[in-house]
DNA sequence: AGATAGTGTGTATTTTTTACACTAAGTAAT
DNA sequence: ATTACTTAGTGTAAAAAATACACACTATCT
């Protein structure tokens, strides 16, 4: 720490945002993580981030540095935090907001491969399984990201971000029970799910299986907003 | 807007915190705000809060604002949300962090007025219900600090902060109603929170009424901690 | 034709939430 | 000491929500 703080110049103040992409493929949760190319953490995986410039909003910002890995745009975001240690970076002072972010992963055509930069070698889809130590206090960062997530999830219908437009009963109970890292009972998930009346049921069904296929639905937005004063609870 | 610009200086970027601090006293839910005695927003009321330090974390420059303002350490802190836009102050780019505070009032010998410095001329516990219009978004970061509370108090036991150290379950159930502005039923309410597990019933009487007096409880940290890992629901 | 793998469905039990009203206890006034 | 007043304190029944649990059906593959 202290050659780096030499070798590279000191700053003041800054803001930066940090983003905890979260996309699920094949029954698996995974999160966008960046390989860098520049010290501090040369060589580390970071989640991805970036300052946040004059003249932009912190929103602006987050939905920026999304569309620059991931060519996206109108991705749900949300913050959830913001962290301010004193040592939290190495060079300076730097304060950081975090966001969280919902991709679908699967069959989504529009994704482009992460660009690289010169502060990014890489970007990877992790699966959460397999997550490294992370740069900076990016642990943390996810750590507290993960828990929003699975706290939102269970009152609102976040769920939905990650799936394909049209899903089965059964992709959605997978990506519950992976989130909140517990099985639940299919008759129970499927009664309830249904009886909030915020699903369409499809006339189509699967395609491309080796066994039964299963009926396909969609997020019915409008009629989630008509019961959005009520508060829902999923998964609970 | 533009002549407080022209007439006063320039900054780049500064980080702040704003403070929505809470107090319950007589059954009235309060909260602190300053009136301000310099440009911008000269003579409007305004929650309290400053530029983080250099070299405190943002938890820490909570804590010292509110210890400047009130003289209380130890105290209840959250934070609840950062906000970002770019306009927010007319002067320049502050990005601020918002945390919410809860006080005891009633009783509190440690809590000194908060004292006039040039940037405040007076500080004062408006009632929830005669809440002025607030300088810069102050309107908008009040209004979230509420819904968190207001939310949180559903599943954790962040009243008891609010209230002095013996209570009587009357006195708890209308802090519940207060901030969840709804009647709550006696028998329900009490059932509820004595089935918790987390309420000491003390032998002492509520004294100096002229009535009937209640039986005081105290909020029971120890078996709080045992229960911790099954989140509570209260007031719902 | 049979093996395989996941779909789709109902009921009984337990737990939680809600609705609801009167008596008891203490204080204050006469 | 009687009375009026005000809040404390208590239980039960009904409704709603959550849980536990198992098997027949259907499409595909070989």
């Amino acid at each position: 720490m202290k050659t780096v703080e030499t070798i590279l110049p000191k700053f003041d103040s800054v803001f930066s945002i940090d983003c905890v992409i979260f996309g699920f493929d094949e029954g698996e949760l995974k999160i966008l993580l960046i390989e860098r190319n520049v010290e501090p953490f040369k060589d580390w995986w970071a989640l991805p981030g970036y300052i946040v410039e004059q003249d932009e909003s912190l929103d602006n910002a987050a939905e920026r540095i999304l569309y620059e890995l991931t060519g996206l745009k109108g991705i749900y975001m949300d913050q959830f935090y913001t962290f301010g240690d004193v040592s939290r970076h190495p060079q300076g002072r730097v304060i950081t907001v975090g966001y969280y972010a919902m991709i679908r992963l699967s069959g989504n055509k529009d994704l482009k491969p992460g660009p690289i930069t010169n502060y990014a070698r890489n970007a990877v889809w992790t699966p959460m399984g397999e997550l490294p130590n992370l740069a900076f206090d990016h642990d943390q960062i996810f750590g507290r990201a993960f828990d929003k997530v699975r706290n939102k999830i269970s009152y609102q219908p976040i769920a939905f971000e990650l799936l394909p437009e049209k899903f089965t009963l059964t992709q959605l109970q997978h990506l519950y029970e992976v989130i909140l890292n517990k099985k639940l009972d299919k008759r129970n998930f499927r009664k309830k799910m249904l009886n909030y009346g915020i699903l369409k049921e499809l006339d189509e069904k699967q395609k491309g299986v080796s066994y039964r296929a299963a009926k396909l639905y969609k997020f019915d937005k409008r009629k989630y907003a008509k019961l959005f004063q009520k508060e829902l609870s999923f998964g609970k």
